[in-house]
DNA sequence: GATTGATCATGT
DNA sequence: ACATGATCAATC
C-alpha cells in the first residue's frame, strides 16, 4: 500500500487535528481515491482503514513500536462507530507482558503509555455500508480525565494481580470495567511466555489489553456535550 | 444487539 | 515471536 501522494509529518497536535478535522465528513473511498491507496476487503485486511488514515494525517510510525505521531507523542485509532456515532467495537490497546505484568504497576503500565494521548478518528462500520461510501466522523484529541484513569487505574491493577500470581490461563473478557484481556494472535494456536503459579515460564495464549466500546462511546459522547 | 474468542495482513 | 493496524463471526 504505499501512497503515490506522500503526506509530512504534522509540525504540531494543532495542525494534527487540522488535518484530521477536515477528513470529516468526507468518505473512505475519496480519501483513499486522493493518496492512491486502492480499496481493500476488510474481512482480509482488517487494518486497512487505519492505514488510509495514518497515510492522510502523515503519520510517522507505520508498525514500528512508537506512537503514530512520533514527535508529537500521539497515538491514532480509527474507531468503527454506527450510523449514531456508537462505537461497534472494542479498541485495541497494546499486548500483555504476561511474563512482567505482576511487577509493573498502573503508573508504568504500556496501557497508561499508550492512551496518554490519542487522536480519535471515527469512520462509518454499517456492514450494509460499502466501504467507500462510509464517512469519517469529527475527530477527537484526548488524553485521560482523573476519573477515567482511575478507572483504568483498577482494572490494570486487577489484571496486573491476577497474571503476576500465574492465574493467566484463568482470564476470560468477561473480566475488567472498561479494559478486556483478550486473545490478539494469528490465531487460537499461538503462544507466547507466561508465567504460571510458581513462577515457572510456561508457553501461553498471547493476550492484548482492548478498550470495551462502552468506555470509547463515553468518550465521544462527552466531547458533544461538553461547552 | 452486544459480547467474546478467533482471525487477517504485514513489518521488524 | 512480537509488534503494527484492526474486524470477523459464533455465541450470549
Amino acid at each position: 500500500m504505499l501512497p503515490f501522494v506522500l503526506v509530512s509529518p504534522p509540525g504540531s497536535e494543532e495542525e494534527l487535528a487540522e488535518r484530521a478535522r477536515r477528513l470529516a465528513g468526507r468518505t473512505v473511498g475519496v480519501v483513499a481515491a486522493q493518496h492512491s491507496v486502492p480499496l481493500a476487503d476488510l474481512r482480509r485486511s482488517k487494518g486497512w482503514v487505519g492505514r488510509l488514515v495514518e497515510i492522510a494525517l502523515g503519520a510517522t510510525a507505520a508498525s514500528r513500536a512508537a506512537p503514530d505521531f512520533e514527535a508529537l507523542g500521539v497515538e491514532m485509532k480509527t474507531v468503527p462507530v454506527s450510523a449514531a456515532g456508537a462505537p461497534r467495537e472494542s479498541t485495541f490497546v497494546c499486548a500483555a507482558p504476561l511474563e512482567t505484568m505482576g511487577e509493573i504497576g498502573w503508573e508504568a503500565s504500556p496501557v497508561r503509555k499508550k492512551l496518554a494521548r490519542v487522536l480519535w478518528v471515527p469512520v462509518e462500520a454499517d456492514k450494509a455500508l460499502p466501504l467507500a461510501e462510509r464517512r469519517f466522523g469529527v475527530p477527537l484529541l484526548w488524553s485521560p480525565g482523573p476519573e477515567e484513569e482511575e478507572a483504568l487505574r483498577r482494572d490494570w491493577d486487577e489484571f496486573s494481580e491476577r497474571v503476576g500470581r500465574g492465574r493467566v490461563e484463568d482470564i476470560t473478557a468477561h473480566m475488567g470495567r472498561h479494559l478486556q484481556l483478550r486473545p490478539k494472535g494469528a490465531s487460537a494456536s499461538s503462544v507466547r511466555w507466561g508465567i504460571d503459579e510458581d513462577g515457572n515460564a510456561i508457553r501461553t495464549l498471547p493476550l492484548a489489553f482492548y478498550l470495551r466500546a462502552s468506555f470509547v462511546r463515553a468518550i465521544l459522547e462527552r466531547s458533544f456535550v461538553q461547552p
